[in-house]
RNA sequence: GGGAGUUUAGCUCAGUUGGUUUAGAGCAUCUGCCUUACAAGCAGAGGGUCGGCGGUUCGACCCCGUCAACUCCCACCA
């Protein structure tokens, strides 16, 4: 067969990806072996996938390939979350390019309008997951808003409810005037801008003095002011305190008052009061008990509906409709013309807005559902403890300080929104405006007429009487449920998958859902539960680009996903994303990653073509048969012809090079392994991949093959190819997890294979021995100055040399003067007791290597590189001896720190004389 | 305003309770190679007084203090 020059990967992946999909490998069933369960941060059905999505998915699917190869019972939960405000605003958005506005619809309208739209384009995200080779089992798919689920939602509202952790209220809210609805506190993102500070003067009703100014950032909302308020401290305003000023152009009266909220140095020290538009207002207006007049409705606009107890003006009426950002300017204006306005300063604010809209946020009073946290917390501590205990452990764990400061100072969370899309919220009006929270309308009228006695209307087939709130749920109430649910874990409790699957093994998700998801997972996670939803969740960064921004639609710097897989091929995207993301910190996304990801596939695959080209030219001879071997293949024995060096000794070389090279490597691999086991433990998945990149390009490619391979168009000993398939097939198994459809392909194309590289199982592995590595150490340590050496002395890669060793422990090089000939291209080896002149000396450890070659020497280049070496040498020497001539150090420090010192020492001193020795030669 | 974190090679990052050869890797750079798997490659090399200052210690990249720069989170001084 032939292998393509380079690796094509778009036709291996589609390939391999439906294999795996037909053969239900990803599909998890319970049984006897332990579970390894993830469930997906469900992603926005309007969602696409990104660059954050990328990475999430391939961290979690590392995650689940590695259990899946560990015995472990893999089940990786796809699904995703219907993303009320954001998916009603595209619904909303696509009606109105078809010029069909929302109000013109009922509400039973919009849903088919928007059910249709989530067939259609919902989960588009969860297909282009397959192209990134994400192992989900597609079986469990999950909607937060699929019939149970939907049914769960409403469940858990009633329950808490019932348990009297719920409540409805009349409070300050965040309210999105573009989406005209109430926001939690963690929609509110708040930005800096650049505003201004308005001087506004109000004027005594006993027509005394000029009057009391204010400074306000927002005077369109001066209408439904209903006091000025001071610090009862300050001296300004003492005597001020209890008259009354006339708020400019309604000309209301309004008191004075005093409160220690109010600080003194800002501003003027005078704060005017409008409890309708400000949380602190509002918390001051009930602590004075004073009057709420709202002057903006729904969508931002001015109404005069509380007004008209002052008998408004044509002026004041004229702003009806008006916008709240036009109606600034406008009444700033007209206050101006009444000579109230002493200045207006530039003031660098902040101002909330909208997390999905981007809407500057108004505080509204209205009718909200809330969760009463500090109850829900008091029934539940475990939700703080199990995060600041690590029975939930956060990595990193710095996210750990986040959390338990959110938690601390949690407010209520408001949990309705004014919308359609979502699940509506299970509460049922009578006419006097009482309320009966049941799952259903039936239950409804149950209670409804267990409470009032009162049958229920029947109109037509309809039941009348009784109406349903008009609001649905917060999205996160939904997903709070999410690791629960998709086990039918609330519709169904303790269903046998729930028993098995909960709780998730790891949560993989963004730092920007700790409070939002992360957090409230666990709070339902042991209100209904008991138990926390997972036992380690791995926070990921911020995806930026290389410059260290983040990516965003309006500067254009978020790549084209689906793009770069077309044209890397998804295992090197892959890389690319996993190699440059440090754990637990933002990733700087840079294009060059992936073509490191693509060069590496190469590499991969000219590593198969290689191996590929020896299958079939193995010599029969078998594993037991060393020295035959030895015979056949000694390019490296030279003739026992007297040598220039006539004090050196030929060594006849006893033993076939690639047993140590087959040992070593065997070695090395074990070592990895365990070093890859540790870092996976610990998520460290980044340094994971590149030990595990390091030792296929480097100990397996760049040393153990060019160990082995046999000379130009020789056989390779048929032991030595297969040890090398079986090093190549554990090689593919222990990168499968980070490049699944590479190591697939050459796991098959490298031998006939019954099983696929999927579902392998890997093998315990034993110990590796410390003197080995250490000798292969070694050896490319003497290979690696060696060459340099040769490169230095202008010696061509082509030109041969002979290589005399100097050393005290011939024994070190017993086994490898083959490995060591044919890498620095020596037609000769031999051992010697004394310096031999006319050579490039090399000194590495104690041993000294000179290269008898036909080239000129250039003395002083090697004597200008020993003398640096030797500086340095001596530096160090000098540093070891200062330390161990100061008493206070030998008498302090641990018995084996000094003996380290000592051997540190000597050494340093044995090398400062094989230099020396060395140089002497050249002379 | 409060809290957390970061600062090590040109860039991105490791450096595990203070002592393991006066700091490591990848990428980038430079030099030499079309060597019979791979020029998307091979073989080498250079490059850092570990942000500044002070302290603890026999000994500090590591611990403490302080200053500086940057990042994130929380908090609506109108």
């Amino acid at each position: 067969m032939e292998l393509s020059k380079n690796y094509i990967p778009n036709e291996v992946e589609a390939n391999w990806y439906e294999h795996w999909l037909n053969k239900g490998y990803f599909n998890s069933l319970p049984d006897e072996r332990e579970a390894y369960t993830i469930v997906i941060p469900p992603p926005n059905v309007t969602g696409v996938l990104h660059m954050g999505h990328c990475l999430n998915s391939t961290i979690q699917d590392i995650l689940i390939r590695r259990a899946r190869m560990k015995g472990k019972n893999a089940c990786w939960v796809p699904g995703t979350d219907h993303a009320s405000i954001a998916t009603e605003a595209k619904v909303v958005a696509m009606l109105r390019e078809r010029g069909i506005a929302k109000s013109s619809l009922t509400r039973e309208e919009f849903m088919t309008y928007a059910w249709e739209w989530k067939e259609k384009y919902g989960g588009i995200i969860l297909q282009q997951l397959k192209k990134l080779g994400c192992s989900l089992d597609w079986n469990r798919t999950s909607f937060t808003m699929d019939a149970d689920y939907y049914k769960s939602v409403l469940k858990v509202f009633v329950d808490l409810h019932n348990k009297g952790l719920i409540y409805r209220g009349k409070r300050m809210v965040n309210w999105d005037p573009v989406s005209q609805t109430a926001l939690s506190d963690e929609e509110v993102i708040f930005k800096d801008i650049d505003s201004k500070l308005y001087f506004i003067t109000y004027k005594f009703v006993d027509g005394t003095g000029s009057g009391i100014t204010v400074a306000t950032t927002r005077p369109e909302t001066i209408l439904g002011d209903i006091a000025i308020c001071v610090n009862p401290t300050d001296e300004r305003y003492g005597s001020f305190i209890g008259k009354e000023v006339y708020v400019p152009i309604i000309n209301r009266k309004i008191p004075i008052i005093a409160d220690e909220y109010v600080t003194t140095d800002f501003g003027t020290g005078a704060l005017k009061i409008t409890p309708a538009h400000d949380k602190n207002d509002n918390m001051l207006g009930l602590r004075h008990q004073l009057k709420v007049i709202n002057t903006l409705d729904a969508a931002g606009k001015f109404t005069a509906e509380d007004l008209m107890d002052d008998n408004p003006s044509d002026l004041v009426l004229s702003y009806v409709g008006v916008d709240r950002f036009a109606l600034r300017k406008k009444i700033v204006e007209d206050i101006s013309r009444l000579g109230l306005v002493e200045k207006i300063e530039d003031y660098k604010g902040q101002v909330g807005t909208s997390e999905r809209t981007g809407a500057v946020i108004e505080h509204r009073l209205s009718l909200q559902w809330f969760i009463d946290m500090e109850k829900f917390l008091d029934k539940n501590p475990e939700a703080l403890s199990s995060v600041t205990d690590d029975t939930i452990q956060f990595h990193p764990a710095k996210a750990k300080n986040t959390y338990s400061h959110w938690l601390s100072n949690i407010k209520d969370w408001c949990i309705s929104r004014q919308l359609w899309w979502g699940q509506r919220i299970p509460a049922w009006y009578d006419a006097e405006g009482n309320v009966y929270v049941a799952e259903d309308e039936d239950e409804a009228y149950a209670k409804y007429y267990d409470i009032t006695g009162k049958m229920p209307f029947i109109s037509g087939t309809e039941k009348t009487g009784l109406s349903q709130d008009e609001d649905v749920l917060d999205t996160w109430f939904s997903s709070w449920l999410w690791p629960m649910e998709v086990f039918k874990g609330i519709s169904h409790p303790g269903n046998d998958e729930v028993n098995y699957y909960y709780p998730s093994t790891t949560l993989v998700t963004g730092q920007d859902i700790i409070f939002f998801w992360v957090a409230r997972m666990i709070m339902a996670g042991y209100e209904y539960a008991g138990q926390p939803p997972f036992k380690d969740v791995y926070f990921t960064g911020m995806v930026r680009d290389k410059l260290g921004r983040k990516m965003s639609k309006q500067l254009g710097n978020s790549p084209d996903l689906l793009g770069l897989i077309e044209q890397y091929g998804a295992d090197a995207v892959r890389f690319g994303i996993l190699v440059s993301s440090p754990a637990g910190n933002d990733l700087m996304f840079d294009e060059s990653a992936l073509e490191q990801g693509r060069n590496f596939n190469n590499k991969l695959w000219n590593a198969l073509k290689l191996v590929k080209m020896w299958e079939g030219r193995q010599s029969s001879i078998g594993i037991g048969e060393w020295s035959k071997i030895n015979q056949q293949s000694s390019t490296i024995n030279a003739p026992e012809k007297p040598n220039s060096a006539s004090k050196s000794s030929i060594h006849h070389l006893p033993l076939n090079s690639n047993q140590f090279a087959i040992e070593w490597f065997d070695n090395r691999l074990n070592q990895v392994k365990s070093e890859v086991d540790g870092l996976m433990k610990q998520f460290r998945l980044s340094e994971a991949l590149k030990t595990v990149y390091s030792l296929i390009w480097d100990d397996f490619c760049s040393w153990y093959l060019e160990w082995v391979k046999p000379g130009f168009e020789q056989p390779i000993e048929v032991a030595v190819y297969h040890k090398t398939v079986g090093y190549f097939e554990q090689l593919m198994q222990l990168l499968h997890p980070f490049m699944p459809f590479i190591t697939e392909e050459i796991h098959h194309l490298l031998k006939e294979q019954p099983i696929d590289l999927c579902i392998t199982q890997t093998k315990v592995y034993p110990q590796s021995k410390p003197e080995i590595l250490a000798q292969g150490e070694l050896l490319k340590q003497v290979i690696s100055s060696l060459r340099d050496a040769r490169n230095k002395n202008q010696v061509k890669p082509k030109d041969t040399i002979q290589l005399h060793i100097q050393t005290a422990n011939a024994a070190a090089y017993t086994g490898i003067e083959n490995i060591l000939g044919k890498q620095v291209n020596a037609v000769s080896i031999s051992f010697t007791s004394e310096p031999i002149a006319n050579t490039i000396v090399v000194a590495v450890e104690k041993d000294k290597f000179y290269l008898e070659s036909e080239r000129q020497l250039d003395s002083e280049a090697l004597k200008s590189d020993l003398l640096k070496d030797l500086q340095h040498q001596q530096g160090f020497l000098l540093s070891v001896q200062k330390k161990l001539s100061n008493e206070r150090f030998v008498q302090n420090a641990k018995p084996e720190v000094i003996e380290l010192e000592r051997k540190k020492q000597a050494d340093a001193a044995d090398r400062i004389k094989t230099i020396e020795e060395s140089l002497a030669a050249l002379n």
